[in-house]
RNA sequence: GGCGCUAUCGUCUAGGGGUCUAGGACGCUGGCCUCUCACGCCGGAAACAGGGGUUCGAAUCCCCUUGGCGCUACCA
């Protein structure tokens, strides 16, 4: 039989794609990689829409990478809900895990076997090398090198000869695979926004590449995968500047040419640290629930740390790729400031929609029959008048509730132990991978168990924390119609209340809380 | 502690040696509009972290100090 048209074409598209990518001037492409641990983050939003837009602007291609090496926090869960967030914004990638492409596969997780060969070649070259020192050698150098003022950092301290490790390795003895770097000298690192960056090499450990579960780690991983994807860009966070040395160090140990690098600076909380869902809602999906439009959302992290030529503030995403310069990024660490993100969200509502269209937004929202079924069982039992059922639904549309914070300390309850509580049941919550009012039922028995406290006790302030009033819609059941990120928000509120009448958790006695959290309840 | 990044109103920013007695936006605030509120419009308070240089001239360039932040894991 012989090939058909289609073949024909196929051969060809391939061909150009390869011509392209090896010709002087590579097309431009970009990725975001995200790691899949917890909610879908606003600072992936936030990475993908600059690498997008750049990409763009330079008729490239955006890829989308899932760094799932972590085995222990990465889950299919936070994974897909990552994809969802980033299509919902708008963020769509050429390639990636759930969309496909021609350099697959776009999980780590599926590539193990490309890492392991390509670090077999950095050990054949003496780059690297098998190192067997155990977590009770690292952690007693790392506190020798500290008492005596050392830079703490491993620098091949307990390796062993290169004979003596392969016969450990064939044993099947655990190890893992360690990078060497240039013991002085300096490492200059080129970043498109902050010209030269020096290192001392001196400085710079000797990072594992391999860990030994046979996963590799970021450092290794990133730089394999950024070099055969074809990434000629890396947009990436400034938290990743004092690791860019390792990277600089692969690419020259493997004779790859390194993508040019780009740091962006942090988003970051009121008070200026890193952004944390502590002191900030950071999951995408609370803005969604909370009634955001993601073209608003968007353009507001494009308004951060991004000023338009021509200083408009109200633009979509194909605005900013048609005028996109990454040189008008600025760098200071640009708080995320939730109240210009209401107001730039109102003008999308009042200035962009129609009263029809904002009907549709509503019913994608929340405001439909699957909603309405599942509340109406809920409220039927209640309700005297078709005129209750609303008003008792309200807060169930709502962001956050509004009530007095004295309304969340019960009888026989102190300020202080409520938040405790509330600490422990976000914790737990957070724990959780998938989320059902059933689920959310259970953690909170099991709590009042470990804690000692009646269940009604317990819950007394949870539903004032979610519903703003004592009396409320039964519990469980608004937390699964609210959801995860929603219900999570409405606890951290409650805890930031609390904080304001002067119960506020924090320093010592956080610190204090989390260890023996971590030993009753397991991390 | 070490290394690194960074520094204009409370916040997001414009500015890339003279046009800056520093512009815009959010927030705050006074007023107008108006059946209330919101929107909208007009106005106000509010910043170049400090100190040295370079230059005829520095918010803009360099250095130091200080502050903020990040990294310092078999997490990304």
């Amino acid at each position: 039989m012989g090939f058909r048209i289609s073949d024909l074409f196929r051969i060809s598209i391939l061909g150009f794609r390869i011509l392209t990518m090896t010709t002087s001037t590579p097309q431009v492409r970009t990725r975001v990689a995200p790691s899949p641990t917890g909610d879908p983050h606003i600072g992936t939003a936030y990475m993908a829409l600059f690498n997008l837009a750049f990409a763009k602007s330079q008729g490239g291609q955006f890829i989308l990478r899932v760094e799932d090496t972590d085995q222990a926090r990465s889950t299919r869960e936070s994974e897909q809900a990552i994809f969802d967030a980033l299509h919902w914004l708008g963020l769509n990638y050429d390639e990636g895990p759930d969309v496909g492409g021609p350099c697959g596969p776009y999980r780590q997780s599926e590539r193990l076997a490309i890492y392991k060969e390509e670090c077999d070649k950095l050990i054949a070259a003496g780059h690297a090398y098998r190192d067997f020192s155990t977590p009770e050698q690292l952690d007693a150098l790392r506190k020798q090198q500290t008492e005596s003022g050392a830079n703490p950092g491993y620098r091949g301290e307990f390796r062993i000869s290169s004979e003596e490790a392969e016969k450990r390795a064939a044993a099947g003895e655990p190890h893992v695979i360690r990078l060497i770097v240039p013991s002085e000298g300096e490492c200059v690192i080129n970043d498109r926004l902050r010209g030269e960056i020096k290192f001392p090499w001196a400085q710079i450990d000797h990072q594992v590449l391999m860990k030994s579960d046979g996963f590799p780690t970021y450092h290794l991983a990133n730089v394999v995968d950024d070099h055969l994807m074809g990434i000629t860009h890396v947009i990436r966070g400034e938290e990743w500047i004092s690791s860019a040395p390792k990277h600089r160090r692969l690419y020259d140990c493997f004779g790859w040419q390194m993508p040019e690098l780009i740091h962006l600076p942090l988003l970051r909380n009121p008070d200026k640290s890193k952004l944390s869902k502590r002191k900030n809602p950071t999951s995408i999906n609370y803005f969604k629930q909370a009634g955001y439009l993601p073209e608003a959302l968007l353009n507001y992290l494009g308004l951060i740390a991004y000023s338009m030529p021509d200083a408009s503030e109200m633009f979509d995403l194909s605005q900013m790729i048609a005028s996109f310069d990454i040189g008008r990024v600025s760098l200071g660490g640009p708080v995320f400031d939730m109240a210009k993100l209401a107001w730039l969200n109102g003008r999308w509502m009042r200035e962009k929609q129609s009263a029809d269209d904002l009907l549709e937004r509503l019913k994608s929202w929340m405001l439909n029959d699957d909603t309405w079924r599942r509340i109406l069982p809920l409220v039927q039992p209640r309700a005297e008048k078709l005129s209750d059922i609303v008003p008792m639904s309200a807060y169930l549309f709502a962001d956050m509730p509004q009530y007095d914070a004295a309304l969340l300390i019960p009888k026989g309850l102190d300020g202080e132990r409520v938040a405790t509580l509330i600490r422990i049941i976000l914790w737990e919550f957070e724990k959780m991978r998938s989320w059902s009012g059933e689920q959310a039922k259970n953690s909170l028995n099991a709590i009042a168990e470990k804690e000692s406290v009646k269940l009604r006790d317990l819950l007394a302030p949870i539903f004032v924390a979610i519903s703003g009033a004592p009396v409320a819609l039964p519990l469980f059941e608004t937390m699964e119609i609210i959801g995860a990120d929603m219900t999570r928000r409405r606890l951290a509120h409650a805890l930031a209340k609390l904080a304001e009448t002067g119960f506020e958790l924090k320093g010592k006695k956080l610190k204090k809380l989390e260890e023996e959290y971590q030993k009753s309840y397991g991390r």
